[in-house]
DNA sequence: TGGGTTACCCACCAAAAGGTAAGTACTATT
DNA sequence: AATAGTACTTACCTTTTGGTGGGTAACCCA
């Protein structure tokens, strides 16, 4: 264990709270999927929608809402029409990038 | 990037995979408190309820049930009255720990 | 005039996850 | 005889999560 993770029975309680917060953003059956996608560039809502085969529309709107509610991804509307909407990860976002590439490591051992 | 983790269009589809699993490995409302309390030292059943203030008995029973399926964490039940059973993290359970700490640092941000 | 394009929204449904409250087995203790 | 202690099980319920299949607006092009 390093040296700043040591912890308290004080600071137990936090401990709880900011696992719980994280496991919240972090899962669902789709969050880090779009999350990886758009580790690189950013990309329409049609692009995203075609990048994760097999999610439904709804759930995509609705995880993209999340994204940007979390303040993970920014969100641009262009008054086109068609409509034109690009979604990038941000800053934010891309705090959880390490999370992905450690579960990509971690994750091998229970395919 | 790191080098290890650059992956060509093949790879893409079990880069999916392999999230995806982590995600079932380590999700759900309670699985990393558990196991976070579990990281010191093996565990009685009722040490571990008391632990985790706030499970129900059933979630409790059933996230042990499938820690140890997993092969995350051994139990060892003493044919005693009245019993004794205790749980605690092997070597495969131990390779989510880093898991939980670098959720630590990422989560503050989300607080 | 009518279809194509894009990024959504809506009503409804099914499955999974989680919570509640009660009960069980077996023994020791009062 | 009743109670306490331990590690569960069971039936039932609510909430959350995700899926299905339709609809919409606005403009362009044929």
């Amino acid at each position: 264990m390093t040296p700043e993770l040591k912890q308290t029975s004080e600071q137990i309680i936090s401990t709880e709270l900011i696992i719980k917060k994280a496991v919240e953003v972090i899962c669902g059956k789709w969050r880090l999927i779009i999350i990886h996608l758009l580790r690189e560039k950013t990309l329409r809502y049609g692009e995203i929608k075609r990048g994760v085969p097999g999610i439904s529309e709804k759930v995509l709107v609705h995880e993209l809402k999340q994204l940007v509610e979390l303040g993970m991804v920014d969100k641009q509307s262009f008054g086109e029409v068609p409509p034109r909407v690009e979604y990038s990860l941000n800053e934010k976002g891309r705090t959880v990038l390490p999370v992905i590439d450690l579960l990509r490591e971690v994750g091998q051992a229970f395919i």
